[in-house]
DNA sequence: GCTTAGGATTTTATCGCGCAAGTAAAAATA
DNA sequence: TATTTTTACTTGCGCGATAAAATCCTAAGC
């Protein structure tokens, strides 16, 4: 049976077109406005679609006098692309992330994604995070944290792209884009041991941070691979503060002829420490190390040696990866790990 | 010819539940595992609905079977309201963006709105990138950045609200949140002068900063106040480069005893110099101040004399216009102006 | 010259993405 | 029976994909 033609329905849709005072303006106000079909409207929106020119200026002129912008909400709806992305950080106390968020986004921009940002306060509460992501159809996540089994499962269930920042799973391969933590640690191990150092102390991250063991463990096996026992390791949480605490301690116990940071804020805290508080020359009587490569390391008043991550290519992967496995789903996890590059200071005497 | 009815629309959906690789869980699919409509479903979902204690039960219990979220793209489709806020910053250089982002981000999202991010290169692009955040249906925007007056129009018209952040605009009114930039600058030179400082320079930032120009010319002011002709000004652009750059400059040509910068990281970068390039010790030889109260300003190897913004309470406030503005749409404009604190440090003599 | 078949192109009509609001109906309670 | 709670049905938010219809273009045929 023939449905008879709908009468008036633009009437009904907006009954004043010239009172729509906050409301929105639709594909449908356009087209009444240029003559033509809903569908002809959208079609003038998408690139690529045949539009002859008449009705190309027709249209765009109607929207422009009208202030038409395309519903993206809307229009995610029906093509299940929200050009949206979640990215997922810790805190920003660590000047790391902020540097990494801001690759992150520009990348995302440049391919027409947005990025849905979420601070986690504690890493636990990410699973909570994660519900809100979701539930904004992004297109996929990534996640500097980590992230229960389960939960990795769903991703893989729905097919939802996800890339792991500086994290990487143990039982199972995940996409991700690491930083090869281990290996900085190493070069710096190697340098301050050729330089003759003789006694060594780390300052950790907090404990429940991967990076931070992976760092700290990294920098001490290869002193033990080189003869140095009992490295004394004392606890931080990647704060100015905690590199203070740390280093007093340090000093105070063991008074090491390096100190092994597990990142730059915390270093940054040792040597004002060692300056302002024990009148320490650095490097000439210890030398400090970081990790990252974040802009103040670069401060003359600083000059740290560090390893610093290459957060623009590293962003650049994961943008890619995500996009990769938008467009494809079926492309198979990867894990891609970048080498820190040694970013000669003068906190440290190295070889 | 007439396509027959669709038959048998739900098998089509889903043809296998078990089998929903990739595919979303909607609402229906709860329903029918449920054993209820879809309504029953989207209630059970909403705070405050009428439902009885078993159906929820038992509508929850398949949502958890079957991983169901609500789609939150669809629900602001219907209900106009996406939770969604777009927050546009110019660049992370300067290190007081990032602590305003991750404040904004925590206001919205205790109060279940997601942040938008969008990062501006240069303040001339924040018109193709607004265009993009409208897209969106943005319940509401902030901005560190001029907007057009056309543009201003165009949230009015449409009832977007919108919140500048530390900008405001001569002509009218429109809803900001901001430091008082004069009066943060008013309060350092009275401070300088009281404790006898008699030649001043300034380092101000881009000329395209209102923020700047407001700061540079609030010290000007009071100097001339005070009977301080001639200050000489030199451009930055707000980076710890600029700042080296600005006071090499400043030390050749005029030999302030004071100098005072547009920002913390300008400020910074002063230190840094005067003290290793120049062998000056900071605040015996030279005063130096800056603005923005950013964590580095902190560390005790600057420990920087400056005006700190209140930036959670300023952050707070814009996150509740928006809300306010949200909630009723014709809550009028305000401008909200938030005194500087000043931040005694060690790296000027001050009164 | 005009007409018309046949194909290429452009335009229109319809439907549904997933959900919530409104309304009508049913069930439970007074 | 009258009232309240709970549930089901229908519709439409704004747009894009699809198929159907209309239009245009070309060239053959008279």
């Amino acid at each position: 049976m023939k449905q008879p033609r709908i009468p008036a329905l633009e009437l009904v849709r907006n009954p004043k077109p010239s009172a729509n005072k906050g409301r929105r303006v639709t594909s449908y106000d356009v087209a009444r406005l240029a003559g033509v079909s809903q569908s002809a409207v959208s079609r003038c929106f998408k690139p690529g679609a045949s539009v002859s020119k008449e009705m190309r200026a027709r249209v765009m002129q109607a929207a422009r006098a009208s202030g038409y912008q395309p519903n993206a909400i809307a229009r995610s709806l029906i093509t299940r692309r929200s050009h949206l992305v979640g990215v997922i950080l810790s805190d920003f106390t660590n000047l790391h992330y902020p540097e990494v968020l801001f690759e992150l986004n520009q990348g995302f921009s440049r391919r027409g994604v947005h990025v849905l940002l979420f601070t986690l306060r504690h890493e636990r509460d990410v699973d909570e995070v994660i519900e809100r992501v979701l539930q904004y159809q992004v297109d996929g996540v990534v996640v500097a944290s980590t992230l229960s089994p389960q939960r990795i499962d769903y991703f893989a269930k729905r097919q939802i792209p996800l890339v792991f920042f500086n994290r990487s799973i143990r039982d199972r391969l995940v996409s991700s884009v690491c930083c090869d933590q281990a290996g900085g640690e190493r070069l710096l191990v190697n340098a301050l041991v050729n330089a003759g150092h003789k006694s060594f102390a780390c300052l950790s991250g907090p404990d429940d941070s991967l990076v931070s063991i992976q760092r700290t463990t990294g920098a001490r096996d290869r002193l033990h691979e080189l003869g140095f026992d009992k490295i004394p390791i004392v606890q931080g949480d990647y704060t100015y503060e905690s590199g203070q605490a740390g280093v007093r301690e340090l000093i105070v116990n063991n008074r090491p002829d390096a100190v092994i940071c597990a990142n730059d804020v915390m270093a940054i805290g040792c040597m004002d420490t060692l300056r302002r508080e024990y009148n320490m020359n650095i490097p000439e009587d210890i030398s400090v190390v970081g990790f990252d490569g974040i802009a103040p390391a670069l401060w003359s008043g600083y000059s740290l040696t560090t390893i610093r991550q290459p957060v623009r290519q590293m962003s650049a992967a994961a943008v890619g990866m995500i996009m990769d496995r938008v467009d494809r789903p079926d492309t198979p996890a990867e894990m891609r790990v970048f080498a820190g590059v040694m970013q000669g200071g003068s906190s440290a005497r190295v070889a």
